[in-house]
DNA sequence: TAGTTCTTTCAGTTACTACTGAAAGTTGGA
DNA sequence: TCCAACTTTCAGTAGTAACTGAAAGAACTA
């Protein structure tokens, strides 16, 4: 203790692992508050950070007593990750009980998420959007009265935010039709550039 | 009515107000699904949507009348949304009532809301993936214990994430300050590589 | 076929977020 | 300084989402 040395001795196994299973939660409480704040439910996205970051195939069980939940909640929630595609279930030989691994590819699992988001709340938000068009254009109001200042507003506020849909969905489409054919080059491709 | 002729004659003025409103509240009712999704609450979401989609400043009581909801509602609403800068404040000339209106530029609000969450939701996570990394690193583990298996397995694991959430935050910086310019530019280079 | 091990389901409960309405606060005019 | 018009606050309530635990179901074994 003489020095300034920060340095620790290596450390024996057993706070090896302690120091992980630390790491560990830490992370996991953040991707579940993040996952909270973004409308996905905070149990379910600790279930996947736990997953992901052990890199382990865990058990019903496993999940139960690390997180503290209830079987039930657990089996619902295992099945709601596989029903997304971002965890898989796992089968070892020989053994009854049933595994749960994430995706290892961020990008493949962010994409699969992204194709979902789009596909049940952006589509439907255009699809609103040009049905309100329709219903005031002039075909179905009349020439003069679609000339009304209150309809002209609504119909630029609607055409401005059509554009920005377009474009978001774009980048979305961009990101999901390359996930599998190797979405690195999606990565090197946008880090070059900004 | 004798031919399928489906065009409408010029509706009458009331007719066009009524099909107006019917539009307007479309929109308003999917815009605050969509928030309820993302995380925003559905009155707010339905609050700002009113705000835009009118292109017309609100008094409070237009939009407690209009989505049919208290006054303390509205006002901590109300307030909520200035907060985020995506509605603002406006005293009418010897009124004394408050108006709100919305923001008239998508991107610019999109940007606002970006540059929030990145702030944050995003960040945070980023800067537990650093904490994390930390943790695991051969000077606080030693040379030895860095090198199990568990330990490399999460440690790659963060990496991964790291990357992924690097990159995001880029396009995010992107977005945020030029809003318009800068994500049709991420569309371009992605249209572009691909 | 019964027994064991594990999974799923779901009615009931808990916990939380959103909302209301009335009271207190604020602002400007007379 | 009081009144009228409007806004904000917040304790209490309603409504919703998440969770539990026990019971039923499924799958394999002997």
């Amino acid at each position: 203790m003489t020095t300034a040395t920060l340095e620790k001795p290596a450390a024996a196994s057993n706070d090896v692992h302690q120091q992980l299973r630390t790491a560990q939660d830490l992370f996991i409480r953040r991707w579940g508050e993040m996952g909270a704040t973004w409308g996905i439910n905070r149990t379910m996205a600790e279930i996947h950070a736990l997953c992901y970051i052990t890199a382990t195939p865990q058990s019903t069980d496993d999940v139960m007593e690390r997180l503290h939940i209830s079987r039930g909640n657990a089996s619902m929630s295992l099945r709601a990750l596989c029903d997304w595609g971002i965890i898989r279930r796992l089968h070892k030989r020989g053994e009854r009980r049933e595994y749960f691994e994430s995706l290892g590819d961020v990008w493949e699992m962010f994409s699969i998420i992204a194709a979902e988001r789009k596909r049940r709340e952006m589509d439907p938000v255009l699809e609103t959007i040009k049905q309100c068009q329709h219903m005031l254009n002039e075909a179905a109001l009349g020439k003069a009265a679609a000339k009304q200042e209150s309809v002209q507003l609504t119909r630029q506020r609607l055409a401005g935010m059509e554009e920005f849909m377009t474009v978001t969905n774009k980048i979305f489409q961009q990101f999901i039709g390359n996930a599998r054919s190797g979405l690195t080059r999606v990565v090197k491709v946008l880090l070059k550039a900004f």
